[in-house]
This record gives structure tokens, sequence and C-alpha cells, in this order.
RNA sequence: UGACCCAUGGUGUAACGGUAGCACUACAGAUUUUGGUUCUGUCUGUUAAGGUUCGAAUCCUUAUGGGUCAACCA
């Protein structure tokens, strides 16, 4: 048997490895970055697995850095969500850092830009940038005010600064190529001028910084080592590099990795938010978006989305994972640790013909962990079972309740059915059934055959509940494929209330976020609209079901 | 009609010139007081064509396919 399997290094974790035996580090530093300007998603918490899961297999450690460079589009309501959300995963940051924080330095970075004549104010209006931009196969053409001397440009910089002109009249260009061949490289902006106020610095700034100015040079600032990111920053890199040999800074290097798409959902921030504006779901934690927050009161444990995130690795490649995964993952989870109950979502009654009184049976909490512990559920001789859990003609594999047929209930006895009782639509009311004595859960049946054990909640006990079913938020597989709007995609399914189920006693003391196996229909979680008078549960994940996708 | 990135079963990901493996899915069976769990087994793959080599998923060339780049967004 071999000492350890390797576990295979992903192509990032091979570069680091690379790097700590050449001795070109001795510690990494890496970073996660978001934007406050949403809500995290399932997307962000692969870059967060990646990003803080690299300096627990490697030395070093992981800043939060929030890349506030857009006052108009940014919130603190956004970053108090990620951190919540990036300490909810389980992580700590070393340190938290605002690009903001660098303001002062990016501006004397402007300055020294300039005064190396590698930067230059341009009052051309946007409309005339981009036409001198030129476009990916033909060159750019050079801007009118692109030889502007050093001291008109540290002037006009200077008053762009002291908010002397308005919104949009003047920016900072760095000074490359209008001929070059990576468009990012002709003459990108560095600053732009935004009479706005900002959630940190206030009013004290009316320029501020292009992401291409500020992420690199904060990277650098921060000495980060290895900073990552997704492929369409590919051709930002140059530039990334560019800035950081002109201005002498650390090398902090960039890496970049395929996003990772799940199927029937959406993660990108301008369509979560679409939904969330248009109502189309109740915000930004409802259960269906794929947010942190959306999962979180789904019910999906941080545990099983590391698991996820480990398991869709990373890699260079187009991807498309199936949600499938991500479900498997959180029952994996939900497995081991949720307690199992008794809830009937759609009753019909089962009457006990040869059976008086009540009596408290045990039953396990959860047969995969003993130390869970056991508790005691009541039963009589009127109960409710599944509506679908009876069959008045049953096909041969149905291993349920039918006529003259014998069914285990669960934790209690095994019953017959007897007789049927219908309306005169012919929906069924009551099934009336007799019960094997000595078949009380435990005893020896060995001599009985019962194909099926139904769950069941005994009418008199039982509690009426919310449910809350979801559902794929999309009907289709990708539904960012452009040959329609994604919206006309939207699963009108999504989401099932169940109004009234009826579920056993002991749920009365259930608390926001308790995680529960409601046997034979799936995980739930308490929502955090619940309370004593009217428990709400959401269905996290059905179970696996072989029989229902006949 | 340019540059750059990418291409391994249905999905995701390994194999670092030497037996194409793992996980999910699907299917079949065993066990089961949840049609759950657990266990066993099966199916399915190197985009194509050349080249280098004793040997190519891996290196080279070309083709094909997919993606990215023309925000004062990040």
């Amino acid at each position: 048997m071999a000492m350890s399997e390797a576990k295979s290094l992903n192509f990032i974790e091979e570069i680091i490895e690379a790097d700590l035996q050449s001795g070109k580090h001795a510690s990494i530093v890496t970073r996660f970055p978001p934007e406050p300007n949403g809500y995290l998603h399932i997307g962000h918490a692969s870059s967060i697995c990646l990003n803080f899961g690299l300096t627990q297999t490697f030395p070093g450690y992981t800043n939060l850095r929030f890349d506030d460079t857009n006052p108009s589009t940014e919130d603190t309501e956004y970053v108090e969500s990620i951190k919540e959300d990036v300490r909810w995963l389980g992580f700590e940051w070393k340190n938290e850092r605002y690009a903001s924080d660098y303001f002062d330095q990016l501006y004397d970075f402007a300055l020294q830009l300039i005064q190396k004549g590698f930067a230059y104010v341009d009052d051309s209006t946007p409309e005339e940038i981009a036409a001198l931009k030129g476009t990916p196969t033909t060159p750019g053409t050079d801007s009118h005010y692109r030889h502007r001397t050093v001291q008109e440009n540290l002037d006009l910089f200077t008053r762009m600064r002291n908010g002397e002109f308005p919104d949009g009249a003047r920016t900072l260009r760095a000074r490359i190529d209008m001929q070059h061949i990576n468009m990012l490289m002709r003459d990108p902006i560095l600053y732009r001028i935004k009479h706005a106020h900002h959630h940190r610095t206030g009013n004290k700034w009316c320029i501020y910084p292009m992401y291409d100015f500020a992420h690199g040079q904060s990277d650098a600032i921060e000495q980060v080592t290895h900073s990552i990111c997704t492929m369409e920053f590919v051709p930002h890199r140059e530039l990334y590099d560019w800035l950081i040999n002109t201005l002498s800074l650390y090398p902090s290097r960039q890496y970049e990795f395929a996003r990772r798409n799940i199927n029937y959902t959406v993660t990108s921030k301008r369509k979560l938010l679409q939904l969330v504006q248009e109502r189309k779901v109740s915000g930004w934690d409802d259960p269906r978006m794929p947010t942190i927050s959306g999962l979180r009161r789904r019910g999906y444990t941080p545990k099983s989305i590391r698991a996820f995130c480990e398991r869709i690795g990373i890699a260079k490649r187009d991807n498309l994972v199936d949600v499938g995964l991500l479900e498997f993952c959180v029952r994996e989870d939900l497995n081991q640790i949720a307690l199992r109950r008794m809830v009937v979502f759609d009753p019909v009654k089962l009457v006990l013909t040869d059976y008086t009184g009540v009596e408290w049976l045990q039953t396990e909490n959860n047969p995969e962990d003993p130390s869970a512990g056991t508790r005691e559920i009541p039963f009589s001789n009127t109960l409710y079972i599944e509506r679908d859990d009876f069959m008045e003609q049953p096909p041969k594999k149905y291993f349920r309740l039918a006529p003259g047929q014998l069914v285990r209930l669960k934790s209690a006895y095994i019953v017959r059915c007897d007789e049927v009782i219908k309306d005169d639509q012919g929906v069924v009311q009551e099934i009336r059934c007799s019960h094997l004595p000595n078949s009380k859960s435990g005893a020896d049946t060995s001599g009985v055959h019962v194909k099926g054990t139904l769950h069941w909640v005994s009418v008199a006990h039982a509690l009426p509940v919310e449910v809350r079913l979801y559902d794929r938020l999309f009907s289709v597989e990708d539904p960012t494929d452009e040959t329609a709007d994604f919206m006309q995609y939207l699963n009108s399914q999504s989401l099932t209330t169940v109004p009234t189920a009826y579920a056993e006693p002991s749920l009365a003391s259930a608390t926001a976020q308790d995680r529960f196996q409601f046997i034979r229909k799936g995980y739930f979680v308490t929502d955090r609209d619940s309370t004593t008078q009217q428990l709400i549960f959401n269905r996290t994940v059905g179970l696996k079901d072989t029989w229902a996708k006949g």
C-alpha cells in the first residue's frame, strides 16, 4: 500500500511549488480582491478556496482586498456581506485592505509616470478616445494631446485632482503605443474624473484610478507574490507588468485560471443584480440564487461548498460544471450531520382499525451517527401518510401501500391495507388498515416480508409547518448562450410552497439554520423567516431518488 | 478576418516522453425499518492530419472547434 498517494497539484500549485523550491520565494502572499458592488457567488467561492487554500498548503498568508476604485457602484453594504461570506466559508484573512487605502500612493505613482513622460492628460471626449483607439484588427491613432509637456501635464493633472473640471472632461492616460497589437496597451486610461462620494474616502477625491492602475500596484504594495485572477484578464497582464516595471515596484506576478460556470444558473453580478431588481427572486439571499448568502439560506454547508470547489478543480479551459456535483457534495455532508425527522407533505389519512391509545416510540436521530441519539415519536390509530405512498392499482415494482399489501411504518408497526374509502369523485379519503401487533420496531419480523417502509405522522400530534421546495432557477443548462435573453429561460417552477405540511411534534423546537433530513423527502433547513408560530423549512436538496425518475 | 488563451468519456479534473486514472452522472447487482446511506461491477475519452521518437494525450507543424480583446467597469 502506498504511503500516501500524492494529491495531484493544479497548475498554480505547481508554479508555487517550483517558486518555493527554486528559492524565488520563501513564502507566498495571495489576495482575494472583490469589488464591493455585489454579493459573492459560487464562482467567487472557487477563487476564495483557491487563494486562501494556497496559503494553507504553502507557507504564507492571504489578504482580503476590496477593489474599490469606482465609487458610483460600490457600497459598504457589500463590504459587510463579503466579509461575512468569506468567514462563513471558513477562511480568515491576514489583512483587510482596500485599494482606496492606496489612493495617495497611486496618485504619487501617476505623478512619477508624468514626470518620466509616460503619462499625459487627454481632453478628448469618450467618443473621441474610442474612435482613436482603433479595433483589434486596426491600429489606433495618437491623440492631439499626446505630446503635452511634462509641466503642462503636471499642472492639468493637479487641477483634475483639485476639482477644477467636471466629470469626464479629462483623463490621465499612459503613453505607451497607440499602434500596439494589444488594445490595452493603446494609451490606457489611468485616472478619470468622478465627483462622487466614496464609501471610505468620502469626498477627499474627485479623480479615481482605473482597475489597471490600481490592481497591480496594490498587489505590489502588499508584496503579493501570486496574483490570481480569471482568464479575461490575460491581456491585462502585459499592462500589469509594464506598470510594475516602469514604476520599479515589487514584481508581483499575475496568473489566470478559467472561471467556473455552473449549469442551470448564472454567475454574473450584472445578471444576478437584474434578477434582484426585477423581483424575479426575493433578494440576493433568495435560496434559489447561486450567491453564497443564497446557498447559506438554502441550507448548504460551508464544508460542502469547499468540497465542491476542491472537486471541480482549477484549470484554464472553458467549463460548465454540472450542478448535480454541488448537490452531491451537500448530500454527502448533510447525510452525516442532519437529524432525521418525519414530515408528510401531501397527506392522506391512514386509520388502524385494530389499534387504540397512544404509544411513544423510540427512533434514531441519525442512522449514520449513533451519537446523535434517539427521540420519541407519538403513534396512534389515525395517521397521515403521503398520498403517493398508496396506489389502488400499483405497477409491478411498487414497494408502497396497496390493497391487501403489507408495508412497514418507519419505527412503528407493519400494517396491511384492508379497505379504501373514496369520495364521489373517486378521491381516496381514508385508508383502513390493521397492524401486526408483534411487528413493533425492533421485534423479530424475519417471517414477514415487507417491500417498503413509509414515513408517517400521528394526526392528533401533527404540527402544521410551511415547506418551500426549490428547483433550478433556469430551465436550460446555459441561460447565457445568447440565442435569447437569459431572463426568458427562468424556470417558472423554481419555487413551490407547501403551505401546510404535517410534521412530527419534535420539530416544534427547530430554530433558524437547523438542518434536518425529512425522511424520504430530502434535506431541509429552518428558514430565517421561521417563527415558533409558523415554522418554515427550505428544501436544500432532495434525496437521490432512483424510483421517481422513471 | 489580427493577436492572445484553450482543446482528455455525458460533466469536471489527472497523467510532466513509458499501463489513459479519479470524482460526479448513467446503468446493473448486493445490503437496507428512508426506493436514502453503504458495497460491488459495467458503459463511455485523448478534436483531426502530418512530423520527431524504440515509444506521443504529452514535443513540433498545420487544420478544425471554442473562448477573449475595441467600458472614463472590475
